[in-house]
DNA sequence: TTGATTGATGTTAACGGTAACAGTTTAGTT
DNA sequence: AACTAAACTGTTACCGTTAACATCAATCAA
């Protein structure tokens, strides 16, 4: 391994001058720079990540805490890791996976935060070193999220352009910030409208979801349209109707949220809120490393949302 | 920060006797060794990995290498790399996820390689630190793996006990030793109870399956069992019976090979081998640590299969 | 008694960087 | 020419830990 005084030695330099056209090239002339640039790239130099870190007092370690339970036959977590490591891979940093248990087991220079609860708020803000959270929330910490009021919003706009008549909300039965936005874009639009809402909310399960449309079906009237949640309450919803004989997307219509990977075995594909998690856990990364370097904050990132063209409204 | 400093002072022993308690407790005696643990547990003292990797020239990173695309709507990777997260942060060692472009940057102490080819070997086998592979290879390279043998040949004896009395398997396209093991297993069984193979390859991908059975639907006898090299081909299978009247597991038997997801949304479910990728990423991760801390090697580790029972198979 | 051996502990010098300060050169001013 | 400020470069000490060596006391054989 080569190192700062190897290349010092090869360009007549001291140490210090090698770590400042590192650091700090202004403060050195061009001259001494081409030299050491030269030597650095002869001698195949790369900085012992190590060593700064010892130098600098900081670890080079970003925590991602994961504090729900992991559903591992969701793409979900992969691909925030897979777009999260990408950032972090190219600052040279590195990547901790910890949850609740090993939590505080090591020094770290950050934290990305998912799936925290009401609970979790205090010694959250309590953290002495910078956090993102992915997700959003109510209580100020800077996040990384769709828009998801925003998303269905626009959901809701779309089945009515199509023209069904009727919009029915299926939300997921939990009291996170999410579902709240979720329901108000959708309490929204319809209020625009001077339409008269309906919520439903059940655990995110497509199952309950079925069982809903089975036990109300004589009650759902034609050219009504499903604003669900998530894709597997949509997925529930299809399946309750198609099992009734109803008629997807003539006769009736139905939206979901995620564009994950349930959406890819539904007949027909779910009409959906498409994320890009790998793009969102980068900025993650970026908003995060932002703030550790420079101290500043980007405040949340909040993503525009995508609509992804399934089968399951007319057109 | 407390440092070695601050406990060998409260300790009055030198940093050195700290140290040495710490990586070589029966070098001090144990009077010496009862004041450090105190002034460590009042200090709370926990060692700079940093500062340690830096003494020890390591890096404490290991580098985990996908070498394949990377199928983010497969849970495969995600549980992988929970695994090997597990084993590694229990020892205080990070992951880094890097791909065939970012391969190169960056120290580290040892890689764990999944999705390797035969053009791959040589450089692997170059690498100056200790390595690995997720799944097996032919190449001497120490691996951890489910016993793909044993498990196709496991599959089709339990369709014969079941008393289907033909047995055709549906291979993966494609030169990899555990697709070669996979029939192997098939072919052992098959001919120790003096039947004639049938094999047939195809690229992982349900559609051709499907069509495989749709195109020679009268060539195919009742009481036939397909032994598929993966849940994805299963499904196929499965489908394409289904579209053809067929009825299983009454008249048709088949298996598949993962246990992974696709199984979850299959109807009825496939039986099928169940792998455990968290656990032997896991043992993925402890195999390596004991090479890097021990320059042992405990060679590869192979897992013997579970057959997950599903609806697919009589009984 | 003495010298050699053993075992426990301390001292020193790294590991590869960086900040803070000290020293040198250069250019500008009077 | 002498003085000063600005711009650049070098020196030193330290980040927290460990290996190698030095030291010291206790034990033991001759």
């Amino acid at each position: 391994m080569t190192t700062l005084l190897d290349v010092a030695k090869k360009a007549n330099v001291s140490k210090m001058t090698v770590s400042r056209v590192i650091n700090h090239p202004d403060k050195v002339t061009d001259e001494l720079k081409k030299l050491v640039y030269e030597a650095m790239r002869e001698l195949d130099y790369h900085p012992n990540v190590i060593a700064k870190a010892l130098a600098n007092r900081t670890t080079r370690i970003i925590k991602l805490c994961i504090l729900e339970d992991i559903d591992t036959t969701e793409p979900y977590y992969m691909n925030l890791m897979i777009g999260i490591a990408k950032t972090l891979d190219l600052h040279q940093y590195s990547l901790q996976l910890v949850t609740r248990r090993n939590f505080d087991i090591g020094n770290c220079d950050g934290y990305i935060i998912t799936g925290m609860r009401e609970s979790d708020v205090s010694w959250i803000k309590d953290l002495k070193k910078p956090v993102v959270l992915f997700g959003e929330n109510r209580y100020g910490l800077d996040y990384v999220d769709t828009n998801n009021k925003a998303a269905t919003y626009l959901m809701s706009q779309l089945a009515l352009e199509k023209g069904y008549d009727k919009l029915i909300y299926i939300g997921i039965d939990s009291k996170e910030s999410f579902e709240y936005s979720r329901e108000a874009g959708y309490l929204q639009q319809v209020q625009e409208k001077r339409m008269i809402p309906e919520l439903h909310r059940f655990g995110n399960h497509s199952h309950m979801a079925e069982d809903f449309i089975d036990d109300n079906w004589d009650k759902i009237e034609k050219n009504t349209a499903f604003v669900c949640a998530s894709d597997r309450l949509a997925m529930g919803i299809e399946r309750g109707i198609l099992r009734r004989g109803g008629k997807i997307p003539e006769d009736f219509g139905v939206t979901g949220f995620d564009g994950v990977f349930l959406n890819q075995v539904a007949s027909p594909k779910i009409t959906t809120i498409k994320q890009s998690i790998i793009e969102m856990g980068s900025a993650c990364g970026e908003n995060l490393l932002d703030k550790i370097q420079n101290g500043t904050s980007q405040g949340s990132l909040v993503f525009e949302p995508n609509v992804s063209l399934g089968g399951t409204l007319r057109n």
